[in-house]
DNA sequence: GCCACACTTGACACCAAGTGCCACTTAAGG
DNA sequence: CCTTAAGTGGCACTTGGTGTCAAGTGTGGC
């Protein structure tokens, strides 16, 4: 009985928490920039200690970038949706589409991008998040094996982590262009674009 | 007269200290490990101030990374060896012919899977390599963008990117395939399996 | 109302990576 | 021998991050 409430009740006050110190946090490195705003300042503007802020994200980093923590899932949900006789690039396309309701909600999609430019705007931070998405990558090399298995190819050698990264890589780069061109296309456009460059034995 | 000289000594000397002090890091690494080993003992077993350190590698994580400083320009010097007529995908397999020779030499193929193995286990440094790649794939996009314009194809777009992405994403699954497996099959026909998933359009 | 309990918080001390500053040595050239 | 420039080390300081402990805070049971 005693095991119904508090969890969802203590979980709730700390994503509040949490939320609370991105959204102070946020403006301090558009003011200042994330590498010359302290953990000191951040807590101090958010009304908690220095030592309270690390019970909530374990390090400064984690703050921006912990959010890709779920994406990872997210993308091997998708992927598992698909069917598993479609070709495995067109799969991967079609699991990127979650990316772009990420992009749909216009109000959020101001804050994400702002994130963003914080997180290019530090070699620290790219760092992260380069292996973050190292990580994502990962997480889906094994179901692309076993859909390759389906089709009767090889699974144990390099070419699952292949695709995958270079998937992963047209994601990337289309981003990027996209995120720099002033995003009159769609995103989906520059991702199409990219994609379509290979033409992958399946 | 006196600018004859001097240049290359001092330069000679400095490159020895910092070899001596890779070598010294080296062993300590693999007795306790990258994050369990202080500058501070690194510059003790070479017998130099903490503060001299600095004065060789800018930090800690360079003495390992550092390395992959100069590939990136072996890189594009190699793509730019390449005929220009060749299809690019294949200009790019044949441009990481030169990751080849690095692991020629087997008493330094020794020392330099070491490094790579200190690599991986810890999460900082992998952070930082793939930064690395990450900017040495930036040095080849320009050139990538070039060739296929000569080609006649569209330069401007994601597709650049995307292409050395992939090439890079192959590059590295093949390595990582090949270091878990116990090398009996040359590094070399990895990367060919891995490569030869994806047909370029070009 | 009160006690027991778990959880949260803040304060303090501590460590390691860097950085700036300054004084000292050392070696090369006149 | 002296001057000058480079290398060096010591020191203090900042910042991210962790361990520990003691004080608050609430919630349920009596």
């Amino acid at each position: 009985m005693t095991t119904e409430t508090p969890e969802p009740m203590r979980d709730r006050t700390r994503r509040l928490a949490q939320m609370e110190l991105t959204n102070v946090a946020q403006e301090l490195f558009l003011e200042r920039g994330y590498e010359d705003t302290t953990v000191d300042q951040i807590a101090a503007a958010a009304g908690m200690s220095r030592r309270t802020f690390f019970r909530y994200f374990p390090s400064k980093d984690d703050l921006v970038i912990g959010k890709y923590d779920l994406f990872g899932d997210r993308l091997a949900d998708a992927f598992d949706a698909r069917p598993h006789d479609e070709p495995v690039w067109q799969s991967l396309r079609r699991t990127f589409d979650i990316t772009l309701e990420y992009v749909q909600d216009e109000r959020q999609r101001a804050r994400s991008d702002a994130m963003d430019r914080i997180v290019e705007s530090s070699a620290q931070l790219n760092a992260r998040y380069l292996q973050k998405m190292q990580r994502i990558q990962e997480i889906l090399v094994g179901r692309v094996a076993d859909r390759l298995a389906l089709h009767g190819l090889s699974t144990a050698g390099a070419q699952p982590a292949a695709i995958i990264g270079a998937a992963f890589a047209c994601l990337q780069a289309a981003r990027s262009t996209w995120l720099q061109s002033e995003q009159q296309r769609p995103f989906s456009d520059y991702l199409d674009e990219a994609m379509s460059v290979f033409r992958v034995i399946d």
